[in-house]
DNA sequence: AGCCAGGCTCTCG
DNA sequence: CGAGAGCATGGC
């Protein structure tokens, strides 16, 4: 017997749920998702899944957000509320992008990338955790493969929820992959090499040696870089990628990222192949909205390439 | 077919 | 120390 609450979130303007949420048109209907206008995904409220389904309502300048929360279990209150906070963090809702846009104005590429993205906001993990195993799958490997194994990833360690006649798959949990053996995570796709990391890292948090969430409240981003690029498996890159994925904080890009590189010599250098270094003297630029502004520029681009076919 | 792909660590010299 | 090998698999 389902369980079903309805509710509705109000946004800070500005807000385009459709830009914000569209690289998961190509997600997996199981795990999280992207189509006809809505999005779904599982999400985790104390031990108990729910499964939420979320319309946009008004406009841009005045956006509000439609949720359905649906469980096998009844709902309560107080997991309502958590599930209203996920959401509001999963979109990034209550944060204004007018001082975004006001500190880009002098960028003529920028200002026009914010005229026509109007809204588009960085959409976040439900945990620091998930970015982090994410993030060291893509390690080397192209992002097609990566999404693959993460997709294999969450359906053999995941916990699953049937609902409706359906089955979906929340992220696996640290403790689940602490104890995950390494063939299992071969067999997921995974190398030797990262199995071993993911599991590791799994038995840090699992032990309470390591609390990633904490790193949320850090101002000081090159602070969490330093301190998980000592946690073996994690480089520059990883950290960078999992702050700016999960932590709501648009003053970190992952500057040596090939993608990245690739998008800014787009769209400030006619194409031609840029360093890292490069990368960061030109996002420098954009002082502490660096992180909006590079994701701008990448969905940008990902538009380009969609509307070239 | 083979080579590359949003890195990182370990091993040599 | 710095350079270089090795890793996983899907797509071109």
């Amino acid at each position: 017997m389902t369980k079903a609450q309805k509710f509705v979130i109000e946004c800070i303007p500005h807000f385009n749920f459709e830009l914000s949420v569209g690289l998961f048109s190509g997600g997996d209907r199981q795990i999280r998702k992207y189509e006809k206008g809505k999005f779904w995904q599982i999400i985790r409220t104390d031990g108990q899944l729910a499964l939420i389904t979320l319309k946009p309502l008004g406009t841009v300048d005045q956006p509000r957000i439609a949720v359905e929360l649906e469980s096998n279990d009844k709902i309560s209150r107080e997991q309502k509320n958590k599930a209203k906070a996920l959401v509001t963090a999963l979109l990034n809702t209550q944060f204004d992008l007018n001082p975004f846009y006001e500190g880009v104005a002098s960028d003529k590429i920028l200002t026009d990338l914010t005229k026509r993205l109007r809204g588009l906001r960085i959409p976040s993990t439900p945990t620091v955790f998930e970015a982090l195993v994410d993030s060291i799958i893509e390690q080397q490997i192209s992002l097609d493969v990566a999404h693959v194994l993460e997709t294999n990833l969450i359906k053999a360690f995941g916990d699953s929820l049937n609902l409706n006649q359906e089955v979906y798959y929340a992220y696996p949990t640290p403790k689940k992959l602490a104890s995950a053996n390494i063939k299992k995570l071969r067999g997921c796709g995974l190398s030797t090499r990262k199995a071993e990391y993911i599991i590791e890292i799994s038995k840090m948090i699992a032990r309470g040696n390591l609390d990633l969430e904490n790193y949320k409240d850090y101002d000081d981003a090159q602070g969490i870089i330093e301190e998980l690029d000592k946690i073996t498996g994690i480089g520059v890159w990883t950290a960078e990628l999992t702050i700016m994925r999960a932590m709501n904080k648009n003053d970190v890009i992952p500057a040596d990222d090939l993608g990245l590189r690739r998008v800014i010599a787009h769209f400030y250098c006619n194409d031609k192949r840029i360093t890292g270094e490069e990368a960061r003297r030109i996002a420098e630029e954009w002082g502490k909205w660096k992180g909006l502004a590079c994701f701008y520029l990448m969905v940008a681009e990902a538009m380009e390439e969609i509307n070239k076919r």
